[in-house]
DNA sequence: TCCGAAACTGAAGTTATCTTCATCTAACCA
DNA sequence: TGGTTAGATGAAGATAACTTCAGTTTCGGA
């Protein structure tokens, strides 16, 4: 993994053709495909650009470098997943807390479980390519939006909201984790899904004054 | 990263005499010492001999490859936690449900926490270097001392001492995450552990009949 | 139709590290 | 003390990408 540009991750060239639009989209496309058939340690830029059928000075001519573009594709998932949690906490705001720590706990593992191949393989990448400043950005915007639902909770909390959104993510966080690198994801998946509900309910209680159901 | 060796992960040569043990020794630590001080993209075999004082060549009598060096690395830090929750788990034995649940936050998080940036940095080569198989066989093994604690417990549980352990353990996990990638952990750290209390507690209370105080 | 700019090409240069192996030294044992 | 094995050495070889750039093609407006 090369040493250079740690600031340069924006693209070199601003698309101003509809062709190079495409051209960056079928490279971030192949970008995820490559990864997802050959693995990160086989990567090659050479291969992307093949896969995306331009050549690799195309491909040089958007990304600076092989790191950028993983970061890129990194970028475009972390950011689904926040948005798909932004979505969920629009939807629920002023309802009971339960109601909302149900919602975010289906948003979240079918966020992540949507393919479920395919974020395991972008956690890897994610340790290379200085991923953790990118996922901090998202799992920031993620907390956002869960404290500023549970700000809106008809119960009303008892506690800083902030810690709240940041211990229910963790935890969802955790767990999720643990079923992407199970055996068989999916066929963990639904059971754990009570139980993270179970889990999440509990402590919700415990951040409110009066008595929940 | 390299594409071979997959399955040699074992040293190529099992030492007899004093000095080469001495030596395996010093590659390890050099490996975690060099890894602290310049990262794993910056990290090479040569570098790694320097510092343990033996020349490159001793390095690959021991391990077949990098990936297996780094390996060995990362063994012995999960094995380092998992032994931390193992010994924790002997000692709660037959004690209360919230006990047990306080007594791991403690030793979880004490684990990871010792320090903060060996913890971070190993998570970061475990993503290369096929560390998914180890860092699952060592929380697996978590996984059952955990399960095997709420087994005995006082109160008795009413659920799968498997999937109780799981959640608890996966909760932990993602809250020590968070906790690693912040920016300031132990700043964080007493608030967060406090709070994962009250969530393991709340989740264990649901998983008995009896009304725990 | 023509021209300048944008986009594309891909062979070749560059760099960096991993890994080997022929050779030397130290340890052990009879 | 001499022979045999274990251990250590490090320069050289091999590999494998990444990245560049000079030249070509395509686009879009005048």
């Amino acid at each position: 993994m090369p040493r250079a540009a740690r600031a340069v991750l924006q693209p070199r060239k601003t698309p101003v053709q509809v062709r190079s639009a495409a051209s960056v989209e079928a490279i971030l496309q192949a970008t995820l495909q490559v990864l997802l058939a050959v693995g990160k340690e086989r990567l090659t830029t050479t291969r992307v650009a093949q896969r995306a059928g331009v050549s690799v000075g195309t491909l040089y001519q958007y990304f600076p470098n092989k790191s950028a573009l993983l970061q890129a594709c990194l970028r475009r998932h972390m950011d689904g997943v926040s948005r798909a949690i932004g979505d969920i906490c629009e939807k629920h705001k002023s309802d009971g807390l339960l109601e909302m720590g149900t919602a975010l706990v289906f948003a979240y593992l079918d966020a992540k479980m949507r393919n479920v191949k395919e974020s395991a393989t972008l956690y890897a990448v994610s340790s290379d390519v200085d991923g953790a400043a990118i996922s901090k950005a998202s799992s920031e915007r993620s907390r956002r939006s869960v404290a500023e639902l549970f700000a809106t909770a008809r119960e009303g909390l008892t506690k800083d909201p902030e810690v709240v959104a940041t211990v229910v993510l963790a935890a969802l966080n955790g767990v999720a984790r643990r079923l992407l690198e199970a055996k068989f994801p999916e066929r963990e998946a639904e059971a754990l899904r009570e139980e993270l509900i179970v889990l999440v309910h509990a402590y919700l209680r415990t951040c409110t004054a009066s008595q929940l159901a």
